[in-house]
DNA sequence: GTCAGTGCAAACTTTTTGCAACTAC
DNA sequence: GTAGTTGCAAAAAGTTTGCACTGAC
């Protein structure tokens, strides 16, 4: 993911993250740059917190997990991030140039895909609702993977199911 | 909610649960059928753990909070069950006889809109995906809702945003 | 110089686990 | 009788808060 992402990105991130604190009159610090960098440099789309933390430890640049917390409210409200609730994990995505698409998530394992549709959410983003200014649209799959779904007909024929 | 269901919709979620615990060699016990007649009958569609456990309560049936944990994880899987994670929140809703529908979240106060949308929900649900078992589309639109908005635009507005 | 932002540790919330007692089958 | 279930309490995991210090503006 990272190692894909053109300098013309990082600066188009970095110029939007700088309007976005200039503009709230807050402040533009080394950590807030480091994190977006961060970000846009995960090798995989989704991550945790702590996926997070070991990637700016990997950069060399310790932040305490409550900076990052705090940040990550911020970066959202800048349409630089999203947050997923994958059952019960909580995995942030960096959105600035990444094209639409939902997600399946495997009830046993816990995989995540992401698959491009632009149809359907650009559906989703048209559809008007009464009393409701969206401005997001996320779509989640559960399901099963194959793997996990061969191994649970196997432990179901086992339990004569 | 819970009231409007009628004594035939309840006998079928109790004949399905038995159907399934028996199906699973698990065992029908009184907490079992308590906890569903709480979750068919609980006054909004949405509920946390915390909720369903007072209205057990205001039924007078005491259960561990462990076991509430533990028969939500069966009820997903019996069918009988969603789960959701409207932004850091869990919550719970009954989906038996429960049409298709999906979600407008408020990021600002909460506030959860149920939105029927059979053709958008079939739809997805008829999407063929390579390497997943799809079982389950949830459809999330995240936002505002017109109160918090206008005192979103307020807000920005003596921010001279 | 001022005050937003940070690090650190403690607190809090939510969920899980371990174990003894209980009960559905 | 024998597991599967439950209640209880302790533990774990994830996130927030309070406060003194730092540094962006």
């Amino acid at each position: 993911m990272a190692n894909e992402r053109t300098n013309q990105t990082m600066e188009q991130v970095h110029r939007l993250l700088e309007e976005y604190l200039h503009r709230r009159g807050l402040r533009v610090t080394p950590e807030r740059k480091a994190i977006v960098d961060a970000i846009y440099g995960m090798d995989e789309p989704h991550f945790t917190i702590e996926q997070l933390n070991a990637r700016l430890e990997a950069m060399h640049f310790r932040v305490a997990l409550a900076t990052l917390y705090n940040n990550m409210e911020m970066l959202m409200d800048a349409g630089l991030l999203w947050r997923h609730y994958f059952g019960p994990v909580t995995c942030y995505e960096a959105s600035y140039d990444v094209k639409p698409h939902f997600h399946c998530i495997c009830r046993e394992c816990g995989m995540v895909m992401n698959l491009s549709n632009d149809r359907l959410t650009s559906r989703l983003a048209e559809t008007r609702i009464r009393g409701f200014k969206a401005d997001d649209a996320y779509i989640y799959l559960y399901g099963f993977c194959t793997k996990c779904a061969a191994a649970r007909r196997r432990r179901s024929k086992k339990l004569k199911k």
